[in-house]
DNA sequence: GTTTGTGCAAACAATTTGCAAAGAT
DNA sequence: ATCTTTGCAAATTGTTTGCACAAAC
């Protein structure tokens, strides 16, 4: 399964252009979510408003999805452009670490299934300050 | 332990003034998270800005948490003014229930400690279709 | 009386919309 | 050639800051 951003597009009918790549690179090469800020700052010569296009169009697709970050939005790219996980923020150094967790995956069917919910995304995000920190 | 506001506020060493008193209200009185603008609708007669103060003041003390809703994050009063709970929302008729889990806070408390994280908060939310949605 | 918090004004930043022109297929 | 998408301009909305006055303690 190819997973290039060609393909990717062509497979819901939308075109190839200079902002789709730029940003799509930008979000390839961040360590972390970034907020649309970040992005406009790291996408020279796009324009802000096609980057709030590009999000919209990208979180349509679900290639990328949005993070609770203190006041605003990250987005970052989804599975399986990026595998699945989650994230633990320390407030203080405002490192971000990437976790994964069965345990998680396994609740949130449980869950849904429970309650009836054809499940299309979750949040699951832990704040606190990490043991550098507290040293 | 009393729960009203005059103690909580107290007990920072912070005033009783007609903002904290309205937007709490209407932050009690809401059947979901509020975001700033709901709340500013809510509060005639309170300046936009004190609201954001307020809220700035409350999430400090720890009486209300945020909730990422879609693009932007709302309010909703936090334990002990409120069971602590959960989210599901329904992203085609906007419905939002609550739930607990046990199982959750358990597995959050096991992630903190593997990876020495003191926690502070965490965010759990699921996104799908309800089952009304769904027929 | 002292100190904290408010409201207003105004700066600043983020987001949305309409439309003509450029670019992708 | 057609249809999509962009960039610009501008409107709109959200957020922050400074400061004089009012309110709480």
């Amino acid at each position: 399964m190819k997973q290039d951003l060609a393909t990717i597009l062509a497979a819901s009918r939308l075109r190839v252009t200079a902002p789709r790549r730029t940003v799509f690179r930008a979000l390839q090469n961040a360590a972390t979510p970034l907020a649309i800020a970040d992005i406009v700052r790291l996408c020279p010569g796009i324009d802000r408003v096609s980057v709030y296009r590009t999000i919209d169009t990208f979180l349509a697709i679900h290639i990328i999805t949005s993070v609770p970050f203190g006041w605003k939005q990250r987005y970052e790219l989804a599975a399986p452009l990026k595998p699945h996980h989650h994230h633990l923020h320390c407030i203080r150094c405002e490192t971000i670490t990437e976790i994964t967790s069965d345990e998680i995956e396994t609740l949130i069917n449980q869950i849904s299934r429970t309650h009836a919910l054809q499940a299309i995304g979750h949040t699951f995000e832990l704040q606190g300050i990490c043991q550098n920190c507290r040293d």
